[in-house]
DNA sequence: TAGATCATGTAATTTGTTACATGATTCG
DNA sequence: CGAATCATGTAACAAATTACATGATCTA
């Protein structure tokens, strides 16, 4: 009866992965990192981080090291770094693509560090199969309606369009990258 | 007095512009079109209908033609006309660019029927140089922090770099789309 | 020592999600 | 007639936003 854990909850689990944070550290990444849209108000992370350690998936412990000002450091348990490595190794569905892109680029960058370099090569040959799916979808619905849309319209979609071509691309771009890397480490 | 309008509320002051519309035409819009992200769920729509009403942004009245079922039409008042087009004519600034592009690829999308064509490309100018300022800004953030990256962290970041040069893209062809329309239009 | 920043939190309000409830009408 | 779909809503709950509150420590 694992409560719900929301994209924000798996986005604190995942930067406490590698290391702990507090608070503190954790909004400063979400004010000032480029990529991650989440709110850095302590509304928002507080709340969070105790939602999260009620349900054990992370502890906190106050560190009071001398002349240094007072903060909790979280740190994730066994069942969160379970819960953590649960999101992360979810199969991919289309739907995923085209809501929800920007959790599926959230899971990437969390995921070579808690799953390993394989993991990632599958989960990038996947999203690149729904990706190359997805698209001629796309163009084949743009080239039906295009003729009854306002020009506004019809570009707001090749908006749309562009935005997946250029993923697709990245995610060749990336498996590349990965494939080379893989090489060159275990030859 | 005039109480916050969110998100929701202008999307759906934004469909309701050019002609009136049910709730349940609404929640089909979000439902099948494939731009806009929001939620068709009656428990979002039709308190955000309530709301725009008690505001008196919108006004419905209920339809009941023989043999239809019966259905609430909802058409923009005079202020909310007003308040679609004070939407439509903010200024943008880089904070918009760097996390609100849906909002004004949707704000895109609304502005041709509502403010007309010069008002579109004023506002595709101001995004060009909004974006052309801000892709050299993510190019620097990389190369100063790559070399202290994780292979997955980079290429998150570079998927985020290579949206924002595909939206630059985009806005430039738009650009050029509207001034070939108005340059035939209006030789 | 005054102001900035570090650091954590809470309270009120608004909003969205999920699930349920209800009834009319069309179609097979 | 029964099932699907049209159509509108409500209730319980979870979550985010905004604003406030508090106090320690660093720096000019």
């Amino acid at each position: 009866m694992t409560r719900a854990v929301s994209l924000l909850d798996h986005a604190l689990l995942g930067l406490l992965g590698p290391a702990p944070a507090s608070g503190y550290d954790l909004r400063k990444i979400f004010a000032t990192t480029p990529m991650g849209s989440f709110s850095d108000s302590p509304g928002a992370i507080y709340p969070a981080l105790a939602r999260l350690e009620a349900g054990g998936l992370i502890r906190g412990h106050v560190e009071e090291s001398a002349g240094l000002r007072r903060r909790k450091l979280y740190r994730l348990t066994a069942a969160g770094t379970m819960e953590l490595r649960r999101w992360l190794s979810l199969a991919l569905a289309r739907e995923d693509v085209v809501s929800r892109m920007d959790e599926l680029i959230l899971r990437f960058a969390f995921m070579e560090a808690a799953l390993g370099k394989p993991s990632v090569l599958k989960f990038l040959g996947a999203l690149e199969t729904e990706l190359t799916a997805y698209v001629p979808v796309l163009h084949a619905h743009l080239s039906t309606h295009r003729a009854a849309m306002p020009t506004s319209a019809w570009l707001a979609l090749e908006f749309g369009i562009g935005s997946y071509e250029t993923q697709l691309e990245w995610c060749r771009r990336a498996i590349r990258a990965y494939e080379g890397k893989k090489r060159r480490t275990k030859p």
